[in-house]
DNA sequence: CGTCAAATTGACAAGGCTCAAGTGCCGTGG
DNA sequence: CCACGGCACTTGAGCCTTGTCAATTTGACG
């Protein structure tokens, strides 16, 4: 296993590439992508410290995405062939693991439902109580401790949306006074408020377990 | 292990529910799907015969989503404590339905693309090519073999789009040649330019392994 | 032959996109 | 210390893809 420091934007592995080492985020934000054929961008999930970036790659050798960070990170990298050694020597682990892959799946389903049929402010308030709610679960404060780690290109990005648009929902989302901060410096103001906004319910996160 | 016949539009599994048994369909089509506050439907993924239908239950014991059969159809359930039982006694079958479930995840992140960053045709092509792809590979005959088992109303659902759009949408398809068939016997009549409309490349689907 | 679900088509409305211009912040270098 | 450059954010105007509403047709089945 080794750790590496890595700077905002820079990618952690490519889409098309054999991977031997899955990676997992020690500090810093990363997300997963893929292109489209005309370039367009879709970000597939978000992820905070403690997340395992690419467990897939435990048992699909090539990578059907891309994995960057998104700030200045650190991601500790575990070769594959050490990681189904232990799986084998504990099943325990394997339950874990497998479990959390399935974690990842059921975010994956609720992307398709976020992206697919809810309005731009929905969709992006949705978006933001999520990762909200996943960065406390992660221990990383309540969600008036955080500031959103993320431009507004990337929230366009993950919910399919244009920066522009982005820009508007976030200030209709702020006038009703669910989100505070411009800029780079986005908070949530109205816990509460900003989850109605969303039609947030946090089942499928699966955290209660 | 249990067997059951089921109608068309009959429910497998409804979102909420504690499930103990995880179905595999053995013959028909079916599908798995969400529901946004407003009512609007989001279909998350297709199954084909031979699939599994919710093997997140393995592990995950409240269901996150419905799953619902599109045609009649065989479906077998199998007690999830029995398959634990199976998974502890042979570890390569863990690993096969852990990969499968890995499989289920990279399709959702497709479908994130697909839903988020493509326009409406290039859209329902991308997802009929998927469906006819993984019918393929499940034994069900090339892709001008086979009749699309679902309604306009199903695609629309999948797609995030108007049933009215998805019509439309399909009449050009139909007009450019690469579909075949009106109502409710959509054919693929052309494969490399439904494809090409699709800007459809199968590698996330990870057959070749 | 009647009924019902699904498909089809047209006219119009609207949410989100494109294009374009301007602003604020911050790091860098003179 | 200040000027500069770049990136992200902000805002406006007009357009286009897709949604809405509504009427009609088609096909399957009892």
């Amino acid at each position: 296993m080794r750790t590496q420091r890595l700077k905002a934007g820079a990618s952690v592995v490519t889409e098309g590439q054999l991977v031997s080492e899955c990676g997992v985020l020690i500090s810093g934000y990363a997300c997963r992508h893929k292109v489209a054929k005309d370039g367009g961008r879709q970000i597939v999930s978000f992820h905070v410290p403690g997340d395992l970036l690419d467990m897939q790659h435990l048992w699909l050798e090539t990578a059907d995405h891309n994995v960057q960070v998104i700030t200045d990170a650190n991601v500790a990298f575990v070769p594959v062939t050490a990681l189904r050694q232990l799986v084998e020597d504990h099943p325990a682990l394997g339950v874990a693991l497998w479990r959390d892959s399935l974690l990842d799946a059921s975010v994956f389903r609720e992307w398709v439902l976020n992206v697919g049929r809810r309005d731009a402010k929905t969709r992006i308030a949705h978006m933001l109580c999520e990762f909200v709610a996943r960065s406390e679960a992660a221990g990383l404060g309540g969600p008036s401790d955080q500031v959103i780690p993320m431009t507004q290109e990337h929230i366009g990005d993950a919910t399919g949306l244009t920066p522009v648009h982005v820009n508007r929902m976030l200030r209709t989302l702020r006038e009703e006074g669910a989100l505070k901060g411009s800029g780079r410096d986005l908070q949530v103001a109205d816990w509460k408020c900003l989850k109605q906004s969303a039609e947030f319910r946090g089942d499928y996160l699966h955290l209660a377990a």
